[in-house]
Order: C-alpha cells, then sequence, then structure tokens
DNA sequence: CAGGATGCTAAACGCACGTTCAGCCGAACG
DNA sequence: CGTTCGGCTGAACGTGCGTTTAGCATCCTG
C-alpha cells in the first residue's frame, strides 16, 4: 500500500515514510487533545502499530522531542521567508490560515501550555522577533524608545502570547484542526483596544508613570519588616 | 489526635475536618503539579487513605468541583473585602503575599491553563472587576474613554492575566507553595512596559489607528475568494 | 445497653497507559 | 537462490491510576 521510496543510508526525510505521517499525526493529536493523548490513537491516526511508534522514536518523549524539532524548524523557515510581524498574536494568526502549516499553532500552544524547554525555546524566539521589530520601529520613527527596551519587548511578547492562552480559555476553538477562524474572531475581537491603547495609551495624564518612575528610584528598603 | 468537633446536622466548614484538610491538600497539590496528580499523593499529603478522599467527595472529579467553588468563594470574600485592583496581576500579586491565601493563587492559574468551567469563571470574574476599574477611572477622568469598552476590558484582562501564564511558562516559580517572591518578581520586570504603555502609547502617530478604524468601517468584502 | 449511623481503612478490581519482545514480511545483496 | 536486514506487527507485561467493596472502630440515640 505504501508506495514510498527512500534512500537507504541518508536520511529520509520525505513527507511520505511512516516516520513522517507518525511525527505530523503526532503533531496534530498532541495540538488537539494535550500531551496527554495515548500512543495508540497517534499510532491509529497514522495508520500504524503503536509498537512502530516507539521504533521509530524510542520512547514518547522522543517522539514529543521529534515534534518539537520539526516545529521549531518550520516556525524559523516560515519566520525567514517572511517579513517579521508586529507580534506572536499576528504571526500565529498568519501561520494558522495556511492550512499545512495549521497544525502546528496548535501545537505550539498546547508547547507553552505545558511549559518546559520547548516552551521557553518557542517564547525566545518571539521575543527575539519582537526585538528585532520594536528596534526597526524605534530607527524608524515609528515607535516611541522605551527607558527599557529588553523589558518592554518581553512584555509585549507576554502579554500578545498569553492574551492568546486566555482566550483560549475563555472561549476554546471548537476545531482544533482548524484555528484560522477562531484566531481571526480573536484578532478582530482584540484589535481595536490594541491599536487604542497602543496609539493613545490608557492613562490621562503622567502621575502614574512619575511616581512609578520615582518609586523604583529611591529604594523602598521596607523589606526587611514584611514577616513583622 | 483529632480533636476537632462539628455539629452533626450542619454542614461543617470548620477548617479543621478531614474533610476541609483534605480539600486544602488537594487544592496545594493540584496547583504544584497540576490536576494529573493522583488522589494517593492528595490523601498521603492530608494524612488520610485514598478511599476516604472518595468518601467525602464521590470522585475525583467531585474533589475538583469542591476545590473550585471553595476557591472562587474565598476570591470572592477577598474581593468584597478590598477595594477593586487595578488588573489581574495586581489582584494575585497581592493574593499570593498572605499565606493563607498563597495555594489559591497556583490553583488558579493551573485552572486557567486546564480550561474548563473554571477557567471561564475565573476570568470573567477578573473582567467584572476590570470592568468597574475601568468605569470608575474613566468618570473619574484618570482613564481615557474607549471606543469600545467591553473589548478593552476584555482584551486588558486577558493579555493581563496571559502575560502571567506566559512568565510562568519562560521563567516557571522554583517554589509553587509561595509565588509571592515569584510574581513580586514578574511586576517588577513588567511594571516600567506598563506603566510607559498605557501612559505614553506604543506608536509615535495615529497612522495605524486611522488606518484600522477605516478599515473596520467599510467592508473587507475579499472572504469570499479566500480558497480560490 | 442494643442499634444504627458515621468516619475511616485495607485490599482488591478493572482499565489504560508506555513499553518490551519474538517473529513476520519483503526487498536488497552476495 | 539463500541470506540478511530493516520496517513492521500482535501479543503480552508491568505499573499506576480511579474506583469499589467489605469491614472496623467510634459515638450519638432511644
Amino acid at each position: 500500500m505504501r508506495s514510498a521510496q527512500q534512500r537507504p543510508g541518508a536520511a529520509p526525510a520525505d513527507d511520505a515514510t511512516s516516520r513522517a505521517r507518525i511525527r505530523d499525526a503526532a503533531i496534530r493529536r498532541f495540538g488537539a487533545e494535550g500531551f496527554g493523548v495515548g500512543l495508540r490513537a497517534i499510532a491509529a491516526d497514522a495508520g500504524v502499530s503503536p509498537a512502530l511508534v516507539l521504533h521509530h522514536f524510542g520512547s514518547k518523549e522522543g517522539l514529543r522531542r521529534a515534534c518539537d524539532e520539526h516545529v521549531l524548524a518550520v516556525i524559523a523557515e516560515v519566520k525567514a521567508r517572511s517579513v517579521t510581524a508586529a507580534g506572536p498574536e499576528m504571526v500565529m494568526t498568519q501561520m494558522a490560515e495556511i492550512e499545512q502549516y495549521a497544525p502546528l499553532v496548535a501545537y505550539q500552544l498546547r508547547s507553552v501550555l505545558a511549559g518546559g524547554e520547548m516552551a521557553k525555546a518557542l517564547l525566545e524566539d518571539f521575543m527575539a522577533s519582537a526585538r528585532t521589530w520594536v528596534a526597526d520601529g524605534v530607527a524608524a520613527g515609528t515607535l516611541r524608545p522605551s527607558r527599557d527596551e529588553e523589558a518592554r519587548v518581553r512584555y509585549l511578547t507576554l502579554s500578545g502570547y498569553g492574551g492568546i492562552l486566555g482566550w483560549m480559555a475563555l472561549d476554546p476553538p471548537e476545531d482544533f484542526g482548524d484555528l484560522g477562524p477562531w484566531l481571526r474572531r480573536y484578532m478582530e475581537g482584540v484589535g481595536l483596544p490594541i491599536m487604542e491603547l497602543f496609539t493613545e495609551g490608557l492613562f490621562t495624564d503622567r502621575r502614574m508613570l512619575d511616581a512609578y518612575l520615582s518609586y523604583v528610584s529611591d529604594p523602598p528598603a521596607d523589606e526587611a519588616q514584611r514577616s513583622a
């Protein structure tokens, strides 16, 4: 039934090998149901026996590592090919629109939810994108400079990505196989407040900012008596 | 060993009953390790047998429901007693400082990560707080009005809460039993960018906002040819 | 003092999971 | 043609889980 042919010695990497089919099925299942899903379900999706999954990847952990590497590689490829978008929301929304990349978006979200090294790698990745986007914007004069650029990059990335995580809890997608409409709906809901906030801010005056700046400039020094 | 005395007919609700000890142990364990933790570990923490957990709560699901209700009740009590704080970050940071409430904060975070009805209830709760805070601020003239107040409330809540979730993935707390220092560190990291963004915005001019406003005012209408 | 709830436990059950293992099959190779 | 070897499978194993069940103390109640 399998009409695939691969070089014996070389790394297969063809997208029709059983190995790739298992990996892709795992990405879809992990993305749709989380990492608690059983190997038997993944094997059934890929049309193979559960034992073959372990034959190729050694263990469930190994399968997950392979998925992580593949997702990170595809993301790097997509990012290298397109202009860096504004925030994590934009990048993920665009990726989810492409049918081929859609399962990776759900996998990504699950990975950040689950924590661990993959979550750190993904967030560092988005922070790197944000860093260049902000730097370019400041250099071009379209973005205001910050008193702490790195802290702003971290906040923009975490709040942007985290907003999607919160949205996922508040109004979960019906179909994890196609997150496109769901993410588009999210962007439609938060687009206006983001634009308003980024253009006009939230406060009507500078008192809160000035108070904070003077607070952090002189040491609070009342930490020692907190337990009293 | 057990010196507690409870009314026979009435609802126990004393904090020294086995039921309360199990519930509190469950909140701590669920908060520290997630909802995948076993009943045997919770029972051991509470110093009882695993069967007693099911005797009191019927099932693991029932135990979780009892934890949910207790956490929601305590949060409501805390909120009723104190002035509404600015955002979810502030509320949670303040709660985590009180030793008695600290485990509830971790449980909350895990609940939102896990999704489900509890996640929705928590987020709706924080959105309600944000709603009154924003309305008061606008009425007092300290906050700018928005073209869509509800959307802004939703965005502020989701990005504020979600930022913590992202921070949890990027730099997980070492000790889930005391999230105070970890949340304080987060607030120190994002405090300045938040104040800057809320006061001065991010963009240097109104072009992005105006473009977005004119975009949403006239229909895009190119949705039909997306599949072509 | 009988009697029946109540709080609680030890032991076991059934199940689903990740994993192991012996062996089959078809193609490559001498 | 015989051999070998890697992809692949069916069946089983051990483990930990949530849950059930039978039974033991303890204490209120009539």
